[in-house]
DNA sequence: AATTCGTGGAC
DNA sequence: TGTCCAAGAAT
């Protein structure tokens, strides 16, 4: 058998065959893919490592196995969720999504790139990825591996993005009418454990005759990128307010935490409390809450939209060039400063925290008053772990 | 076209 | 240790 007779597209698929990875999106050879499914890994996926994504994944389609469940969510529960994963308007798009589904296309997801790519959160890459795997449709699905795969394979020596045209034209050009969607999760699989961007496997490669940045000897040198930008430093500073769990009830009543609420109401009836949503045994465990002198800290909701929107989040003071101190504090009182600050990096810039403590009460607008000892269950952003857990830490 | 969107792991 | 990078999208 002549090898050159085989095309690029053959050669790969039968590596594919031999050697892809058992993935919980990925349907057993033969078996028709779930479009929700694949739909939610590719958008988890985006930006974002298999390892981080697949226990992910799993927990997610446990509890919102399907369009329509997830339609239903609760906005926070859905933000909470995705907590730690980043790239917030992912969870906020698929929410959409899932909305718009119902709404416009009486349930039935889209089945063609075109259709795909006017929900939100779907853009080239995704809605290539999802006709063609979840739909079979021949699609061209280019993401940073193919990039990467097809800029050696054909030498593409313009840096990115300027070449994103002519990687797009060639990926084309090697993409088959069959098995679209296993071409293209083979191209992810050989980007993943051959094609890498340091010390590429070569010898391992199925395309390797193929290869003209291999046959000229420096095959990770593509592909070649435009040099970015420097990252600029900010500062800010978190605001910290605790207060007891139960102390007098006069103020309560018009600024209620969810679980306060609860309380009080449950008193005025003379009936038991229903179980707080970050609780398990109603009453009971409000009441020894209470007894033990648990403690609250005060959650806001992030606007909608720009950096970590839409998630609940410790209060901030504004990201400026040098340190802000208590500008933008939630309350007018005494802080103390923390000693130790917070360190977080972010795509853009990074970020040095002043943690101000104090203790606080009452009305906060948008604010949430939540029981420390279930922080965990609140869905903070990674920033804000961290400044909880260096808080927690000195305690 | 260039920015703005997170985070964690590999090296 | 800092740098690079990951199944990108929206504006």
């Amino acid at each position: 058998m002549d090898a050159k007779r085989l095309s690029i597209a053959d050669k790969l698929l039968a590596w594919y065959d031999a050697h892809r990875r058992d993935l919980p999106w990925r349907a057993p050879p033969g078996v028709a893919a779930d479009p929700y499914r694949v739909w939610l890994s590719e958008v988890m996926l985006q930006q974002t490592t298999v390892a981080t994504v697949r226990p992910r994944f799993e927990a997610w389609v446990a509890r919102w196995p399907d369009f329509a469940s997830l339609a239903a969510a609760e906005d926070a529960d859905v933000m909470a969720a995705w907590a730690g994963l980043g790239y917030y308007a992912r969870a906020r798009n698929l929410v959409a999504a899932a909305k718009a589904v119902a709404a416009d296309h009486g349930g039935a997801f889209p089945r063609t790139e075109a259709a795909l790519r006017t929900l939100p959160g779907l853009g080239a890459y995704t809605a290539a990825a999802v006709a063609a795997i979840a739909f079979g449709e021949r699609a061209v699905v280019v993401d940073a591996n193919v990039e990467r795969v097809v800029s050696r394979l054909f030498a593409i020596a313009r840096p990115l993005p300027a070449s994103r045209s002519a990687i797009r034209a060639a990926a084309d050009g090697i993409t088959p009418d069959e098995r679209a969607g296993d071409f293209a999760q083979a191209m992810m699989d050989l980007g993943s454990a051959i094609c890498t961007p340091k010390l590429p496997r070569c010898l391992l490669c199925p395309l390797q005759p193929d290869c003209r940045a291999q046959a000229q000897g420096e095959p990770d040198r593509y592909p070649v990128k435009a040099a970015k930008k420097a990252k600029p430093h900010r500062y800010g500073t978190i605001f910290w307010v605790e207060r007891p769990f139960l102390s007098i009830v006069a103020p309560l009543r018009v600024h209620p935490s969810p679980v306060r609420a609860e309380l009080v109401e449950a008193q005025e009836l003379g009936a038991p409390p229903a179980t707080h949503p970050s609780t398990s045994s109603g009453r009971t465990e409000l009441v020894d809450r209470a007894v033990r002198g648990a403690r609250e800290v005060l959650l806001v909701r992030r606007p909608p939209k720009g950096l970590l929107g839409g998630m609940r989040a410790l209060p901030t003071g504004p990201w400026a060039d040098e340190p802000p101190g208590l500008a933008k504090a939630p309350v007018a009182t005494d802080w103390t400063m923390h000693n130790a600050t917070v360190e977080h990096g972010f795509t853009h810039f990074d970020l040095t925290l002043a943690l101000a403590v104090a203790n606080g009460d009452g009305h906060h607008p948008d604010g949430e008053w939540w029981p420390l000892d279930r922080l965990d269950e609140a869905g903070l952003p990674t920033l804000f772990a961290k400044a909880a857990r260096a808080l927690r830490r000195d305690e």
